[in-house]
DNA sequence: TTTTAAAATTGACTTTTATCAATTTTTACG
DNA sequence: CGTAAAAATTGATAAAAGTCAATTTTAAAA
């Protein structure tokens, strides 16, 4: 069951993983040399709205949440970043402050480049500076199409396009893409869909009373994918 | 009455009039060589979402929503741009068609930049193409915050902070700031807040009976910005 | 100025969504 | 495997926000 025609996927994901991936192999071991690998607890915060960069972040493995945390202590959560994916860069290149926080949803593994070597990669690799364009620019896409979903749509529809999101993030690489298990609580799902826990649950009910998705404790498989594109009213 | 250590306005800004300001003379003009400078009357649509880029543009002067639309014809106003900043870009840079539409908020002046000219002299001025990451970068966090603000905050909160940040860029380089006139329609605040014309109405309604506003006919001037940042509960 | 179309406002009502307080289920761990 | 803590679910209720249908006000044009 592939969203191929259906549904615009891209319009979803950042593609942060294409910055480093093809980078001539001269750049990506300079910048790489300080490097450290680090391993990151279920949970466990990568880095921190409000706090200097020291440097930048690549998934090797493991999927990173990030989000921002209100004056009322809710939290949002902006973008699930999976495996592959580069992360923390905005507030290095803007030279300001972390715009948003990150933490491990699972068991990850993470290597931290330091700032000044990715600054001094970027200073001489045009390729980098382009791809770092690219995808910043894809970016904007991406978030601009949130925030217009989020200003009007209402809440069904918001966790019908998160669902569909998340069964990308959750695919493993096997031939079985059709049973694509989401393991998320539910408290991270209503913090994606900004909506209530207890909203959010409500809702998952209705879509599996309509056959849209089966559940089994916290798991989630969508068994209608076509049907759950019709709800969310986006594509 | 300023902003200054009561509400983070950087926030809510994107600042891309530093992409062009202080460009290198050689850079500039090579970049403008080709360009034309066009009127647009007030409605006016400068560049629509899901068509091809063909350049980018330079507001001379005026004011200019970028919005999207959704599948039933509602609009949402992501930003409003105003003389001085640079749109239009993503789409170029990031290889796509536009993530979003333009049209003149008020009659505008804006310079049409050509593609070709636009990528030779990013090809050529790491000035620019520096200028333009730190730009973006900046802009995620505008865009991070946007989204968090829509998921979590009540309307009436997201019709404060509207009010604060159409303020700014209602602005007059004149010494009177203390009087800055918000001249927009009850649809266009309504589309930017992300809610109905009728429920702005009888909120700022409520703002003036809190001594927060004044309003005459569409006209609105924020009299207590204090008090209508702390309502924001943003700051 | 006068006229008229567009925009803004109001009231009544409905729908959506959040909140609070249990209760049940699941998960983690000794 | 059993148990406690955490997470998920449910029901009842309240609050927020949208919609629809007038009516009034404003602004644009003759």
């Amino acid at each position: 069951m592939s969203l191929k025609g259906i549904f615009p996927i891209d319009k979803w994901h950042y593609n942060s993983q294409s910055i480093l991936q093809d980078l001539p192999q001269q750049d990506f071991e300079q910048l790489t040399k300080n490097s450290v690998e680090e391993k990151y607890i279920k949970g466990q915060i990568v880095f921190k709205e409000g706090t200097l960069p020291t440097g930048i972040y690549f998934i090797k493995h493991g999927k990173v949440k990030k989000y921002k945390i209100d004056n009322f202590g809710k939290e949002h959560i902006i973008y699930i970043a999976n495996m592959g994916e580069l992360i923390g860069y905005h507030a290095t290149l803007a030279g300001e402050r972390f715009p948003d926080s990150a933490a491990a949803l699972e068991q990850s593994s993470i290597l931290f480049i330091p700032q000044s070597d990715f600054l001094a990669v970027l200073e001489q690799s045009t390729i980098l500076s382009k791809k770092l364009l690219k995808t910043l620019s894809h970016e904007f896409g991406v978030l601009a199409n949130n925030i217009s979903v989020f200003a009007l749509r209402p809440v069904r529809e918001r966790l019908a396009i998160t669902l569909l999101v998340l069964r990308e993030k959750f695919k493993t690489n096997q031939l079985e893409n059709i049973h694509v298990e989401i393991n998320l609580s539910r408290e991270d799902l209503a913090s994606m869909a900004g909506a209530s826990r207890e909203n959010v649950v409500r809702l998952l009910r209705d879509f599996k009373n309509e056959s849209l998705i089966e559940t089994k404790g916290r798991k989630i498989w969508i068994i209608n994918v076509p049907k759950l594109v019709s709800v969310s009213n986006y594509a």
